[in-house]
DNA sequence: CTTGTGTCCTGTAGGC
DNA sequence: TGCCTACAGGACACAA
């Protein structure tokens, strides 16, 4: 599942390929993966715009294209951004959308549950649907994401901090890898009450955000089921990481095996015995 | 405002 | 083999 440190590997390593190239041509296979505006409209404005500038925020990809245009990705579960050349004729499968670019490349949004989005807007008009983008909070590597900044967030919480920690208004970026990572790293159990943590607890946990997002970043990404770069390639994270996708797997710190809870329905990882569900004072 | 639950989606895995 | 169900989960709508 793509979070912030797949999206940026995605932003960097697409960024060669496509800045300043002409969108030369579209096919939008599966029309509900354009999330704004009509499939209609999407064709026909985005023909001919050049991309300027490739950027993230949160989760989002955002291409900044002439006119005062923007292409904006988001690729929810399973959704990819691959890059080929024309003559290879390549036909991923679950192809959703196809971009012909000036340079005889093709960039091809892959996505087979179909939940990513596409969304073409103008002058910077962020349309409903898109409305996330508006209310993302401070990504964990930005510099103003310190102790004050997530204990204002989070100390009245009565939600888990697991929650929290996906609430994109919270962490921005921030998903169901790096969240499991992080709170190992803390020493906090997913389950913990936001409101129960302690100040050395906050500031732990604050610091084991930052340095989990910037070493996925460093590996690339983790791959795992669908996530791949660009050119196709995986992330290493998954080598390194402590509790994700590694239940029933000893702990690497203490041998314990790694267990899983389902929180706000989704599979969260961690060590029993590094992950103490009673509050800790310091 | 906050919290928890349901929904979108479809391929895959596991049960029988 | 083949049908069925549960599951994966980020974001959002909605109810309480």
């Amino acid at each position: 599942m793509p979070e912030l440190p797949e999206v940026q590997t995605i932003c960097d390593e697409l960024k060669p390929y496509v800045i300043n190239k002409r969108i030369v041509g579209v096919k939008v296979f599966r029309p509900k993966c354009i999330g704004y505006p009509s499939k209609y409209s999407f064709v026909k404005n985005i023909k001919n715009k050049i991309i300027k500038q490739l950027q993230r925020k949160g989760k989002y990809l955002i291409l900044n294209l002439s006119d005062a245009a923007a292409l904006i990705i988001h690729l929810r579960l399973s959704g990819k951004l691959l890059l080929f050349k024309e003559d290879e004729h390549i036909l991923p499968k679950y192809e959703r959308v196809r971009f012909y670019l000036s340079n005889k490349k093709i960039l091809s949004f892959v996505e087979p549950r179909v939940l990513g989005r596409i969304y073409l807007i103008k002058d910077n008009n962020v349309p409903d649907v898109l409305k996330g983008l508006k209310t993302l909070g401070l990504e964990p590597i930005d510099k103003n994401f310190n102790f004050q900044y997530l204990s204002q967030k989070i100390k009245k919480r009565t939600a888990t901090i697991k929650t929290l920690l996906l609430n994109q208004t919270i962490a921005a970026g921030v998903g169901n890898i790096y969240s499991d990572e992080a709170l190992f790293l803390a020493g906090i159990h997913p389950l913990r009450q936001a409101n129960t943590l302690s100040q050395c607890e906050i500031k732990k946990l604050t610091k084991a955000l930052k340095h989990v997002i910037a070493s996925g970043i460093k590996s690339k990404g983790t791959t795992v089921s669908d996530y791949l770069r660009p050119n196709g390639s995986e992330g290493t994270y998954q080598f390194q990481s402590f509790v994700f996708a590694r239940e029933g797997q000893p702990c690497r710190i203490c041998q314990t095996p790694i267990e899983f809870a389902k929180i706000q329905n989704r599979r969260t990882r961690f060590c029993p015995n590094c992950q103490k569900l009673t509050t800790v004072n310091y």
